[in-house]
DNA sequence: CTTCGTTTTGAAAACGTTTTCGAGCGAAGA
DNA sequence: TCTTCGCTCGAAAACGTTTTCAAAACGAAG
């Protein structure tokens, strides 16, 4: 794949010695450990004799205290540490929430600890678990199905926990943020069908993820509404990258007869869609709608006519919520639901054929 | 921006009460909290009968170990977590790359702490100081610059460090992985050249930033070599977001003369300056080239001609060497500079216009 | 030269775990 | 019956820090 070159350098292979500590510190300087624990946090009450020897010991060392400790004696500090799981975050639908949480965390002082589920739900266990042993002060949490488990626990003792983009039923004790999936399902679909079409796909993510559940949901509505049903060969659905996406819709739309129509409920579905529409010289001919803004969407032709989200805000949102609840202590559980509409770029108004 | 609505709920507030600890459940299972430490670390010498009470115990008050304390006291035991010091996460190109380490970290039962510095030296310090006060196994930085700060002391101690995208100049003893900047920028400038076009406008990152700086040389090197000269009108640098790039390439290319081609040499600017080709019908007549592929590259018309890098191996080989170091001890440090290539799709190949 | 109050310094306990060691006890061997 | 062994269990120390409290040092006042 690459033309890799490697040039290996001989170098003095560092000690990695044991990390100093107080007593070290305090060794070096002639003191007692204490006293170095008073010049670290700049606590008075040390003479600035011993203030200088000190400090010159903690820089000739290079001394840096260890939090764990620190915080393991202090229990009412926290651990300036919380925790998001997400879906996938090479997806930038949801590193633009990573990057959202990150802004309003730093204003805190706090450092994000992130995982990827791929939409596994043992895998999700495993991140909470995980950062829950780490005593993260809380968790943002973008949640893969109905599942709760270790979850359970912290939503009964009042962890701060915020879920985004979904809610599993038995947690409605929980703050939750998402965008209105059915409803932006719904008005899409009815877009497609104000111009006419009958015929129309569903490509979505894996079902096991509630948001695709929902946007599948919208859709079904808006079909039925209109009098139509729905073919279960006309829905594909399975968590893929573009280019498997690609490979599937090219497939897909080899047998007649074809959709005149597609919904593709994903960034990435939207994405590999549209570079099959592309390659089969089909993007004239078959309108297309998008949930999630896809970049270019503007720039191609015709344009990519979407249903956007804000991720970007959606994290900011959720981080603010988390640090009230942090901050603030128990409050009831907020719920904000931020609804959806249609962005006409050109692909979603194509009309179907005449026959 | 949003039509939101929030409802609320009643909610018996949670108590958010001290987290059990080992003594807890022992008080609750009458036993000795040594034995407690037996049964959660499945450690034999422990009867059935008693197993059986703990584990009930355990269960009853949801008790989780504190990791921090349990690695306090097994000194050898690592953290878990390495550190991972990246310039935007919004970027997909950095998102990607957190993708890869994250893929490989899972493998070894790690998880990652990540921030952003959005290219300020000093964020960087504060995240690597914050990280290494958590006791982070190792870290991963794409460095901002020739500044160290902090990362000195732990590349003196040996700490694991892999320095991603640039390479500061003090630490020629450090692990280091990047693509080729300043040949990739070559190869694009050349062919750009080569059909020939003699005003080319170069677009690129803020130079604090290392790789900024190494393709811009690269560009300066093909037009040097050209006998060209590069006029300073004809390079931009910042680090801006798409939309921000969207206006400034808009307003650059309001004044005549304009250039007859464009380098753009980060996915950001790539994805701006498209935007603004588009906007002012400019994108058959003007070339353009950018460094990072960006999605959709090939489905605009014409295709983006780019240098590609493939963040998810440079995440993936970047996580290797961590881990390799960090269990292997020290070795000699490894560099890995990948080659780049153009990857051709029409908007790289356009001619100059003829006078 | 005491006595006192203030300032500086240090000793011991604590946080929640693991590690080390020893106590209790029944069974096996002499 | 006594010793020895194996097994189960618990007490104490340790990790690196902060908190609490007491001791030492010192100058001022008697």
């Amino acid at each position: 794949m690459y033309g890799a070159y490697a040039a290996r350098i001989i170098s003095s292979n560092p000690p990695l010695s044991r990390r100093p500590t107080l007593r070290d510190v305090a060794g070096s300087a002639s003191v007692s450990f204490k006293t170095v624990s008073r010049v670290v946090n700049d606590e008075d009450g040390v003479s600035p004799e011993l203030t200088a020897r000190v400090k010159a010991a903690i820089l000739e060392l290079g001394y840096q205290p260890d939090d764990r400790a620190r915080r393991l004696r202090t229990t009412d500090l926290r651990s300036g540490v919380i925790g998001f799981v997400l879906v996938d975050v090479a997806n930038p639908f949801f590193s633009s929430i990573l990057r959202g949480i990150e802004e309003v965390a730093r204003r805190h002082n706090y450092f994000v600890l992130s995982g990827s589920t791929d939409g596994d739900s043992t895998r999700q266990d495993q991140l909470v678990s995980a950062f829950v042993a780490r005593r993260v002060d809380g968790l943002i949490v973008v949640p893969t199905g109905d599942h709760i488990g270790p979850l359970g626990h912290e939503i009964a003792r009042g962890t701060p926990l915020v879920f985004v983009d979904l809610e599993p039923n038995e947690a409605n004790q929980v703050d939750l943020l998402r965008s209105d999936h059915q409803g932006g399902a719904r008005l899409g679909t009815e877009h497609l069908l104000a111009r006419g079409h009958r015929d129309i796909a569903f490509f979505g993510s894996a079902l096991d993820i509630f948001s695709a559940r929902l946007r599948l949901a919208g859709f079904r509505e808006a079909m039925t509404a209109a009098g139509l049903e729905v073919h279960p060969e006309r829905i594909r659905t399975g968590l893929h990258t573009p280019d498997e996406w690609q490979r599937i819709v090219t497939d897909y739309l080899q047998t007649e007869p074809r959709p005149t129509a597609l919904f593709t409920a994903q960034n990435f579905i939207t994405l590999g869609a549209l570079q099959a529409l592309h390659a089969l010289g089909l993007r004239n001919d078959i309108a297309q709608i998008g949930f999630d803004d896809v970049d270019l969407g503007a720039v191609v032709t015709p344009g990519v006519t979407v249903v956007p989200q804000y991720p970007l805000e959606l994290g900011r949102r959720a981080a603010e919520l988390l640090f009230r609840r942090l901050e603030d202590g128990p409050r009831p559980p907020e719920r904000q639901i931020l609804t959806a509409a249609v962005t006409e770029r050109g692909s979603g108004e194509i009309a179907p054929p005449k026959h």
